[in-house]
DNA sequence: GCCATACTGAAGTCTTCACTTGACTATTTC
DNA sequence: GAAATAGTCAAGTGAAGACTTCAGTATGGC
């Protein structure tokens, strides 16, 4: 990333920073399935545990995850909080326009490439 | 990315590393209040219009964004169909292990950190 | 207590990819 | 037709960040 981001970047941009990558979102699809332990994580994902624990902290600092560690073991599922304000933005970015489009619809029409 | 990546991605995944960068998501958040050109864009961006058509590439194909030349001037709107695939994601994403949690719920209990 | 297990932290490497520059191809206007 | 405008293409640069390794800190079992 050459531009400055990260001044000031909101919820969402956190967000989908975050779901911008393949492993992040491996990590996720695996524990749609279940709750599951660092350790567990890292074996299929075939990367080191240190790395899936620096995936963790990055999607648990915008809410996609949640962990408990009991005793020696951290137990990571998904959060539902980020998804829901994730959730939000899509449908708030598309009806903006969609609104736009049913005004427009009926007065314009298009040329094509 | 240091991972594989680009070996067999569907569509989500091309959705959510197009949005996965900021300046993607100001061109989205620009196009969200109506169509711009090209050069529209790369205005309030601050970046060169090559940079800009870069990004619509990307944009263009995860159909996020469409576009259609007319004359020597190329406009862009959003498109729904990226936005409303994304949607479908997150939804199922959120209840597929809240049905989890509902199912577990009533029997476990949690400890936490 | 001692060894194994489960994870965390700091520091370094290497790849990807966002951006630029400079040259080129339409279109529009005069 | 020349000049200006709008955009595209190819190639190169720089920085962000996804990994790794190695060392360190709990916890659990014998």
């Amino acid at each position: 990333m050459a531009t400055s981001m990260a001044l000031r970047v909101g919820k969402v941009d956190r967000i989908l920073d975050a779901l911008g990558d393949t492993t992040r979102r491996r990590i996720i699809r695996l524990l749609s399935t279940g709750p599951m332990s660092v350790s567990e994580l890292a074996k299929p994902l075939d990367i080191t545990v240190t790395a899936v624990t620096q995936h963790l902290r990055i999607l648990q600092s915008c809410a996609l995850l949640t962990s408990h560690k009991n005793g020696r073991v951290r137990m990571c599922s998904l959060d539902a909080t980020g998804f829901e304000t994730l959730e939000y933005w899509v449908r708030d970015c598309r009806t903006s326009w969609e609104r736009r489009l049913d005004r427009l619809g009926t007065i314009l029409e298009e040329d094509d490439t």
